[in-house]
DNA sequence: TTAGGGTTAG
């Protein structure tokens, strides 16, 4: 060993002198020599050759054993080359031609360097190689091994072709029961899953004689994605040891599914439980944060994210989801402050935290940013576009946004999509400009989706134009025939224009859609951050009468600087009484009296509501945040209202 | 060899 180990170690290659094969002095004296067998030594050597290789890092390296191997004549050593291959495909280095070259020089491979073979074309493509290659091997007598169905079943996934991955699952189950095996099983599932068939895949797990926690996180993740969580959680609960990836798989799945508290609920378990957290599950619980919108919430897990050592400083993915969830929390300031302290910028950090300046009205921000990427190696992107077009939209800076559409493919390289043109259009239509707005659309390259015809509908509402209106939303009652939004919005815009039989006729489309108004329902946060729920109407809060007196009182005050209700925010033709009778009891007038009970002098109110914020509650809210001196911050179905001093970031502008 | 992830406009 001592007299190899030195011979091997006067090569002058860079690469050998590496310090897994460096022998101390010191050893080399104490220890008795042992003559080693020639078949011991090509052990030895092939064993230190996996470990050099281990250590590679590039083509360049790789290359250099390569030749080595040559030189000690294991250019047909399976075991290396089975090593080197997989070195190959770790640092992507294309199957062709070099690896394609290796294999062929090997005169008789074994199943592994096959396998290799077959997992790099797997992993890299073409897909259909592998299937080719696992067919020469068949041919040439030789037989697989349980990678060989894992690599194969990869491929199948890759290429979403089902009907080649049922082929492989028979020959897994006719080849000597590889079906049985447990990582073959496992990869059967993920295939039949990402391949869209559930039964399939659930079939294999119930017939699996050995199960693992991965089988069941497969499992649980596809219900996830179907939108089952209730079968997600069923499994869960079934699943005899729960792992940080199976709970993130929880996590995630709620909050993919816009179900965010139970996203928190597991994140708070599995803290509970002591299990650990990674950035994965962290992401997962910044996404629920960002979607409730509550402060509280955003605190506590960029805390665990801190603790967990994944703070923004050190992680640029859970980064950027905190500049995202400050945003939505409603602190734009709190999200800047994130951006600056991280170490790594990517262009979601920068697409992030340009639409949270949008999404707060603080265009300028927003521009500024955009303008600093730009001086940066990281390249703006469709979303960053979409960013910088909302934030010219939000305050109408027309000319600015029409430049920036008009050059962003010629000088950026992202050329418009449709969800460019849905920001144009909004642009457009917010400032008035409805007829350009459709003339826009009608030169669309492509065809325009709810998204474009929803911007020229809203824009309808603010410039009460019912023609147009009925243009945008006949096309969109059939692209989204079910969404109600569209059916609410045509009518309050009739009802403005004081048309109430074209108001009664869309009522009554929507009745014979069976389709039902969705209840106005805002949340506010009251001390220690506990979170109430007001809909529309609601006197079912405890304090509801305290609420009433602080409410009329607010109003009277109001009343007193100028304020007059606004009637026509009330989309029903009832008596003048009725809609202030109405507008008094919406929903996020009730938070705003509850907020303005329940925390302390000086403190800001948080209200976040499901529907778009009326005229009559937006001039409510900017004549509270001047006789209150409170700060009032709305988050609404569409943007942030930060109301101070009595006037409002989005300028009424919304 | 096998499982979980971030920004999008009405």
């Amino acid at each position: 060993m001592v007299a190899f180990s030195r011979k091997f170690c006067t090569t002058r290659s860079p690469l050998f002198s590496h310090k897994q094969l460096f022998v101390p002095q010191e050893r080399q004296q104490n220890q008795p020599f042992i003559p080693l067998s020639q078949l011991q030594q090509r052990k030895l050597l092939e064993s230190q050759l996996i470990s050099v290789l281990h250590g590679c890092n590039g083509l360049k390296q790789i290359k250099q054993v390569h030749a080595h191997l040559f030189r000690k004549g294991l250019d047909q050593c399976c075991f290396v080359l089975t090593k080197l291959l997989r070195m190959l495909t770790k640092f992507d280095v294309p199957m062709d031609p070099y690896a394609r070259l290796l294999f062929d020089q090997v005169k008789r491979p074994n199943p592994f360097l096959w396998t290799a073979f077959i997992r790099g074309y797997s992993l890299q493509g073409p897909f259909a190689e592998s299937v080719l290659l696992y067919n020469c091997m068949r041919r040439e007598g030789t037989g697989p091994v349980s990678f060989t169905f894992t690599a194969l079943l990869k491929a199948c996934t890759a290429a979403l072709d089902v009907n080649l991955g049922r082929q492989i699952h028979a020959q897994a189950i006719s080849i000597g029961g590889f079906a049985n095996d447990l990582y073959v099983g496992n990869t059967l599932i993920d295939m039949y899953l990402k391949c869209g068939v559930l039964d399939c895949g659930r079939r294999v797990f119930d017939e699996m004689p050995d199960k693992d926690v991965i089988s069941w996180t497969s499992l649980i993740v596809a219900y996830a994605k179907s939108g089952d969580m209730e079968a997600a959680a069923r499994l869960f609960d079934g699943l005899p040891e729960k792992d940080m990836v199976a709970w993130t798989a929880m996590v995630t799945g709620y909050a993919q599914n816009g179900r965010p508290r139970e996203a928190l609920e597991y994140f708070e378990r599995m803290q509970d439980v002591g299990v650990e957290t990674d950035e994965v599950t962290l992401v997962g619980a910044i996404s629920a944060c960002a979607q409730l919108g509550a402060a509280k919430y955003a605190n506590w897990v960029r805390d665990v994210a801190e603790q967990s050592g994944f703070g923004p400083t050190k992680n640029v993915v859970v980064g950027s989801a905190l500049i995202d969830m400050y945003s939505k929390c409603g602190s734009v300031e709190d999200a800047y402050r994130v951006f600056e302290a991280m170490s790594e910028r990517n262009v979601f950090s920068f697409s992030s935290m340009i639409l949270g300046f949008a999404m707060h009205g603080r265009a300028d921000a927003a521009m500024r940013l955009f303008h600093e990427m730009l001086k940066t190696e990281t390249k703006p992107n469709r979303v960053t576009f979409v960013g910088v077009l909302t934030a010219c939209s939000h305050v109408g800076m027309v000319e600015q946004g029409r430049h920036l559409f008009a050059t962003m493919e010629e000088c950026y390289g992202v050329s418009p999509s449709v969800d460019h043109y849905a920001c144009m259009v909004d642009l457009l239509g917010r400032a008035g400009c409805l007829e350009e707005a459709l003339k826009l659309i009608k030169k669309m390259p492509m065809e325009p989706h709810g998204g474009v015809w929803g911007a020229l509908l809203g824009a309808c509402r603010i410039h009460g134009n019912p023609d147009i209106a009925e243009i945008a939303a006949n096309h969109l009652f059939e692209i989204e025939p079910n969404a109600i939004g569209n059916y609410i919005l045509l009518s309050n815009i009739y009802a403005l224009a004081g048309r109430w039989d074209d108001v009664s006729r869309i009522r009554k489309l929507m009745r014979e859609k069976g389709l039902r108004k969705n209840p106005g329902c805002s949340w506010v946060e009251a001390k220690k951050g506990v979170i109430h729920e007001f809909f529309a109407g609601d006197m079912t809060h405890p304090k509801s009468n305290e609420i009433k007196r602080a409410l009329e009182d607010l109003l009277d005050r109001l009343k007193e600087h100028g304020y007059l209700p606004n009637l026509s925010s009330v989309a029903y033709d009832v008596s003048d009484e009725d809609k202030k009778r109405i507008l008094m009891t919406h929903s996020e007038k009730l938070a705003l009296a509850f907020g303005l009970l329940s925390t302390n002098v000086g403190s800001s109110i948080r209200i976040v509501k499901n529907l778009r914020i009326c005229e009559d509650c937006h001039s409510v809210m900017c004549g509270a945040s001047q006789i209150t001196g409170r700060e009032i911050i709305v988050r609404d179905n569409m943007r942030f209202h930060h109301f101070r001093d009595g006037v409002c970031s989005c300028g009424n502008f919304w």
